[in-house]
DNA sequence: CCAAAAGGTGCCAAATCCTGACACCATTGA
DNA sequence: TCAATGGTGTCAGGATTTGGCACCTTTTGG
């Protein structure tokens, strides 16, 4: 039985009895007194409560409040996580809203800076409209998380888009556009862009878009979308 | 320097030089190449997606979207972002959800397993409406996370639940009661309990809720809830 | 086509770190 | 006071990690 292992298993057992001393706990893992000791004083280094009780009837006990969850998370997922809850807060919270704030904080503070930066800067070109279903879901397609980095570039630099289009009546056009924002009609999401062949904005429904690609090198001015009554920005991350 | 702080570095440094070779890797974090090589095969196997092009300018590049994030976050935490994904899905969902699931997926398994049945059960006295909010959030108490545990313990164990009740003109009571059901109404949140002192059916405002505390060796029979038409359970988290 | 630069693998001895044993201290309850 | 319990220091021996070496494959430049 590797560390890992051996901490895991001590951390399970405190967990399911209750309390339990040194002893017990180092029969039950097999390893000694000494050791126990140690993999206690790792595991209050690595943020568990352990609360100790010495004379008679003492022993080890964990505060339930301290087990606590260490998950790899990809930056596309930290982002799925962030819109998420930005979408509950923009339709009014809910009872735990800010414990969920609390947790992203933490998982937010553990990405690179400047992943942050760029985190930031992406959430301010969203915006949300009412948080209840107002189309049939039924002939969606999906959006393809991989599609995600050529939008997040394209808006961080400023840079036009090109993409395919297939429209409601199948037909496939090709288009490079000004992205403006990212619009949440749940549970649709359309790119709001500026298209300088048409001189007009228009909504692209994200899961008809394919192929996108940022113009490298190209840039454009802000304009501003006009948006109708009910659509709200999605809000800055909590800080 | 140890493993961990090793791996940490070679990250930091493939992060910020967009690519490096193998031999500078290791004059910078003074290991050998040999050492580096394991490295990079540990850092792979922990889900980084590291590009390496052999031959002459090449060298190893860090694939960005692989950038993990690898916070702790407290049962609490975990609890309120299940919830928070769980009312979005209700709500129709929105374009990420399979993501924000997956992330979600990823933060339960590090959870120690009996803590994940707690949370699934627990996630299934859970009902939500519709997802805008009705009243006035002004007046609004705040709802403590740390009075959660008594709330999860009679839930799961089926104890009644004693606590104070201040209702809306401000009179304080004593409650005993026999939970059945968390009711999500955001921004509020109901515990919708069997009564026996009125032998009938009664909602209470969480945040109106002070000292709860479950009775111990006390239990009791489940009811069926009469719920108002549109209120659905939040669903089991995504498998 | 060859050489150099780069990543990748297998092997083994040396260095390092972890473990268990022991002695000892502090605190608590009977 | 004594026994049970948590906590710390030290040290030898064993397990693990590390570094060095030989060798392979791929790619690029001359």
């Amino acid at each position: 039985m590797n560390v890992h292992q051996r901490q895991d298993a001590i951390v399970r057992l405190l967990r399911r009895n209750g309390t339990a001393t040194i002893a017990d706990l180092a029969k039950e893992v097999g390893a000694s007194r000494r050791t126990l000791l140690r993999d206690i004083g790792a595991l209050r280094e690595a943020g568990f409560v352990i609360h100790a009780e010495p004379g008679r009837g003492g022993g080890l006990r964990l505060d339930p409040q301290s087990v606590q969850t260490t998950a790899r998370l990809s930056v596309a997922e930290v982002f799925a996580l962030l819109i998420s809850v930005a979408a509950v807060r923009a339709a009014g919270g809910l009872p735990f809203s800010r414990l969920a704030d609390a947790g992203l904080a933490k998982i937010e503070k553990a990405l690179p800076p400047d992943k942050i930066q760029d985190l930031r800067r992406f959430l301010e070109c969203l915006y949300i409209g009412e948080l209840s279903p107002r189309v049939d879901t039924s002939d969606m397609g999906v959006m393809d998380p991989c599609l995600l980095p050529a939008f997040e570039t394209a808006f961080l630099g400023r840079h036009p888009l090109r993409f395919q289009y297939r429209d409601a009546k199948g037909i496939v056009t090709k288009r490079l556009v000004e992205p403006q924002a990212m619009l949440i009609l749940p549970p649709l999401w359309y790119l709001v862009a500026w298209d300088p062949a048409r001189d007009d904005f228009r909504h692209f429904r994200m899961d008809r878009i394919s192929e996108p690609e940022y113009v490298e090198g190209g840039t454009f001015r802000r304009r501003n979308a006009p948006f109708k009554k009910g659509i709200r920005p999605l809000g800055p991350l909590p800080s």
